[in-house]
DNA sequence: AAGGCAGTGTTATAGTATAACAAGTGCGCA
DNA sequence: TGCGCACTTGTTATACTATAACACTGCCTT
């Protein structure tokens, strides 16, 4: 399955985005929380960017669309995405990303080109296993980033 | 070897600060670079506090020694130190702590405490093999922190 | 109608980080 | 000796990231 890591292959963008789209109103409707016009669309900002975007850049939109101009309201349709999964927020480049696969609970990783910015999900359970028992520590969240280079950009060196 | 992850085990600070600062001067020596007063000092506070520490907090030692009062004379110090390995940046907390076994060359994994801030460091080599390399990428740095609660604290809940 | 809740709008400010340039220091070499 | 080079530090200014706090709205409930 390339679908797992499907970052920097090339696809359908119109239909992941409205897939993605529809799966998150339905999850919303099941959790009995609220796909707001402005949640819905920041969704949106960040899967038609497909790669991870800045709160401030996300902000940038909304404003041009009239959506809202001041920076909590892009912080909070972004913290709502994250919350329920629907994007991700990247720790080292201060930046969010749509997920790539919305329907299932994951503790995702990412590799993060730092050539072409795309940044690319991938599912990694059980990361921290065995050290963690180790120390009697119990992991609520993880973060798993990796930057390098994609091989799109390798090849075009 | 309990050794291995240390964050959460009582132990001599003294001992491992001034043994830690050796190493980092005898690296430094090797390698060619300059382990100026700035960046000693630097190291010896992240250790001293045993616990990740932002710039700012840093920078306010440093102001207070006399060593330096603006923004880039802690960002550079510590930039240095996470360059050659000596600290490490946690993106998590936007903080910096120092690292648990300098000689090593390692790619660090962190457990870090919200109830406590301790941040326990131990080595995950691996973590990424396969999804990279089924996605053709190159990783050249990782990063991979978890947040969870530590035993000590669990124990005094 | 009254009260509560969730979401949005807005002001203001806190916290994190770096670009750019000036100036000092040590060192090798003409 | 004195020049130039590499490196580090000092400083100003500013950019970028994030949140606290409070006002307002709409909607649902009692």
């Amino acid at each position: 399955m390339t679908e797992q890591i499907s970052g920097f292959v090339p696809h359908d963008h119109h239909h992941c985005i409205t897939s993605a789209l529809d799966t998150a109103a339905d999850q919303c409707r099941e959790r009995g929380v609220q796909f707001t016009p402005v949640r819905k669309r920041v969704l949106e900002i960040l899967l038609e960017a497909h790669t991870a975007m800045g709160a401030y850049d996300v902000l940038a939109r909304l404003d041009a669309e009239g959506l809202g101009s001041k920076p909590p309201v892009a912080y909070r349709a972004l913290s709502f995405l994250v919350e329920q999964g629907f994007a991700h927020r990247i720790e080292k480049l201060n930046a969010f990303v749509a997920c790539s696969h919305p329907a299932a609970t994951h503790s995702p990783a990412f590799m993060i080109c730092r050539s072409c910015n795309t940044v690319a999900e991938a599912d990694m359970p059980e990361t921290f296993g065995a050290p963690a028992e180790q120390a009697g520590f119990t992991i609520e969240k993880t973060v798993i980033e990796a930057e390098g280079i994609c091989q799109n950009c390798k090849d075009s060196e």
